[in-house]
DNA sequence: CGTAGCATGTAAGTTGTTACATGATTCG
DNA sequence: CGAATCATGTAACAACTTACATGCTACG
């Protein structure tokens, strides 16, 4: 099974968006994509010298500046088609990885007291997004008004908070199972007292 | 920042249910954690010399078959106090990556006819994995009936299946959007021609 | 006897992060 | 002038996947 690189249309795909340096699709990455997607220093400036050389991108003569440090790249025609190709194919699978449900599935050997800080923490990390998701929803509404990518960055932010909000629910409701385990284990003789 | 290797923890959790050769730490992989984890054997196998090395873990004396080629390995007290620590550490924020998304968020250079396909499979796959997940609930209530460890693995499908269920949503509400998109700009002159 | 599954591993390559290095510019 | 930010990059390392190699055993 081939794989793909995936950090190369991320790449050219900020770079549909309009002319950047690589500081600039870095900026862009925490700025914009941050929820879904993050690339490193160490991939975009190596891969843009690897596009170039591919014919993928090209750079854009700064008509401006002299005194202007940044090498700002263009998508080619090619590379557009790359992109294009890549967007219409299908997602591949992704293989998971959930770091916090590792820890509750072997939490059995911890007991429940030590993961319900672990849940707790999620939550609040979770609600702090939101807040974000939210925020971000609201600047799009007002300062991308009638730009044709808007309806798909919208899209993006909704399944992010469909998610976060599942997560929420589901961090509620296993802090009140946790704490009903840890209740059950701290008496364990209760139940037989009462009889 | 310092990194941590979650493939020797993950492996040092499935350890922590039984003795188990490197042959079925892979398949308690694909069978159970599948949903949320998945290791390779190049990094299985690798690991558990390294573990050993470390005395983390041990070769279990095997009192059953001579003929019997597995090699399972036990957690030693030093691993399992390892493990135990990293279990009530912090969850590590692990960079996000969606590649559904980045296609959605880049998708206005094919447009929304291009798309559609890729949220319909979308939908397809979550229904299926929900079939799964609810099918994995069923059989841990009957399989798994009295084992401490169950409401711990019960925890980690109940998440799944809420995600799963956010994802379904949002792929039925994003459908709708999309096809409203197309029939606006297959016809834009459409509403020009009403008034 | 052949095929599927059991079982253990390695080599090569890719992908990705982190930390570091360097120097310009802007702004208070 | 000092700090922050702009801007470009590299080297070392860590993590991970894929494909391959090997041989055994059970079963139809």
């Amino acid at each position: 099974m081939e794989r793909v690189n995936r950090t190369r249309f991320a790449v050219l795909g900020v770079l549909s968006t309009g002319p950047q340096s690589g500081y600039d699709v870095k900026k862009f990455c925490e700025e914009v994509l941050a929820y879904f997607w993050r690339e490193s220093y160490g991939q975009i400036y190596p891969l843009l010298r690897t596009l170039e050389a591919e014919g993928l991108i090209r750079k854009e003569k700064s008509e401006l500046a002299e005194g202007d440090r940044r090498v700002a790249f263009v998508l080619t025609d090619s590379g557009r088609k790359e992109l294009s190709e890549w967007l219409s194919g299908p997602v591949a699978d992704q293989p998971p990885r959930n770091e916090l449900l590792l820890k509750v599935f072997f939490s059995n050997l911890i007991g429940p007291a030590a993961v319900i800080p672990q849940v707790a923490a999620h939550e609040a990390a979770q609600q702090q997004l939101r807040q974000v998701l939210m925020g971000v929803l609201f600047s799009l509404d007002s300062e991308m008004d009638g730009d044709p990518q808007m309806p798909y960055w919208k899209m993006t932010v909704r399944l992010g908070l469909r998610i976060c909000d599942a997560r929420i629910e589901w961090c509620k409701e296993t802090l009140k199972e946790l704490q009903t385990i840890k209740e059950k284990s701290s008496m364990p003789s209760a139940a037989a007292m009462l009889e």
